[in-house]
DNA sequence: GAGTGGTCTAGACCACGAG
DNA sequence: TCGTGGTCTAGACCACTCA
């Protein structure tokens, strides 16, 4: 809105970028406090602070109160790949993705209960995993699955973001319908203080639901990461020709 | 970051969404000038903007700089299916979306030509199109097509999105493949002015890539939607036993 | 020119983190 | 306790819109 008129805190921001992306300025150091980069800048706290926005909305640099503005390190390129034949993320290196796993046996309600289609108070297994990649939180999925169809038992951690899903894809009946919703959203403060984000800053949603031939719901996941780094790929196939309705 | 330490900004964002919502404050209607509300709330005016960029955030409310912060119409949710069988957006209602279309002829060069998977420089005919809901624009779309399948004449204005696609769409061979990227990004300077969102907020971006049987890539869209109001869904449908790869 | 939002200042005080 | 970021003030001046 403002348009081509420079201002002071995109100049600074812009020269904090450049030393960031130059390697002047360390990855996962600390940059100098605001006070002494409002001095050096010569600008008030208020509109360094404003710059040092700029660069949290890229991802670029994460405010930790009391402590500091580090330089974040530029986290792999999350790809996530709907159709749900597969594991959530599979880029070619994701083995390096460690998983904490929280359990909990739940009865559904409200929205999830419509999600899942079942009646309200049916008994669920919900599945709570954070990955993280190195140190980085990397993405949170909260999936549900029916009681009877959830693994008996699942690793409270592991090393292998793939095993998990795999682990829970054994119990369950073939696929038949896979429904993926894609959003934008700001997180919640529960979500930006897991993923380390700002809550200002966008993540992409993924709510998806998979049932089988018969029409029952046999998992409803609701994913989320961080939007800075994240994508989702759709490939359709047309195995027909393309007369009328086919999809 | 702040945690639950109520802040004035917060409080007075609270105030202001509650009379949105409740109609105290007219749809479309401008609210009274940050100088006024701020003396209101007895805050610096400083404080209050930080309050509006809250709301603004999430889409209530449309900064225009010299004429007033405007409640904003609440936007058809848009619906974005994939799969590329249907026209892009096909709520029930929105036949009354209206588009304007600028044709273009160009020549395929760097992140175009690669997407398109042609040479350089080869003919293409780019369409953007900017659909409108009422008077607020809606959505931005950037198609791409080889030379030899763009229709002679594109119709400058329609009042029909699906008429548009329809017209490309009868111009293609059968389709074999779609692929398509979902990402979340900020907005471009043109695309925040285009489509009337502030620059520091998300948009949900899809990269649509069609091909047919012979694996010719018939269009590329760069789909735009304000991150706020806009959603895509992806179907996958599983014809036969699940037995090893079939994705 | 009058009224609006956009940017900025030079402080103040509060909340968090670590020793 | 000290250094950090988080919020806020009471102004100032500039840029945009419209009559």
């Amino acid at each position: 809105m403002t348009g081509l008129v420079p201002s002071r805190h995109h100049d600074i921001a812009d020269d904090l970028r450049q030393q960031i992306r130059t390697g002047r300025v360390q990855l996962g150091e600390r940059l100098p406090s605001e006070a002494v980069l409002a001095e050096r800048y010569a600008v008030s706290t208020v509109t360094l602070r404003h710059a040092l926005a700029v660069l949290q909305g890229e991802g670029l640099v994460e405010k930790i109160h009391g402590k500091g503005n580090f330089v974040r390190r530029p986290l792999r390129r999350i790809t996530y790949r709907g159709g749900g034949a597969m594991p959530d993320v599979h880029t070619p290196a994701d083995v390096a993705l460690s998983v904490t796993i929280r359990t909990a046996k739940i009865r559904a309600r409200g929205h999830l209960a419509a999600l899942m289609n079942v009646p309200a108070r049916s008994p669920l297994t919900e599945f709570v995993c954070l990955s993280r990649d190195g140190g980085s939180p990397h993405s949170l999925a909260r999936i549900y699955v029916p009681r009877d169809l959830a693994p008996a038992s699942v690793p409270e951690e592991s090393s292998s973001y793939v095993g998990v899903v795999a682990n829970l894809a054994e119990m369950r009946p073939p696929l038949a319908d896979v429904r993926e919703k894609v959003s934008v959203r700001l997180p919640t403060q529960e979500e930006a203080a897991v993923l380390r984000i700002g809550s200002a800053w966008a993540v992409l949603a993924i709510t998806r639901v998979m049932s089988d031939a018969a029409g029952r719901v046999v998992e409803a996941a609701l994913l989320v990461f961080p939007g800075d780094h994240a994508e989702a790929v759709f490939t359709t196939h047309h195995q027909f020709d393309q007369r009328g309705t086919e999809e």
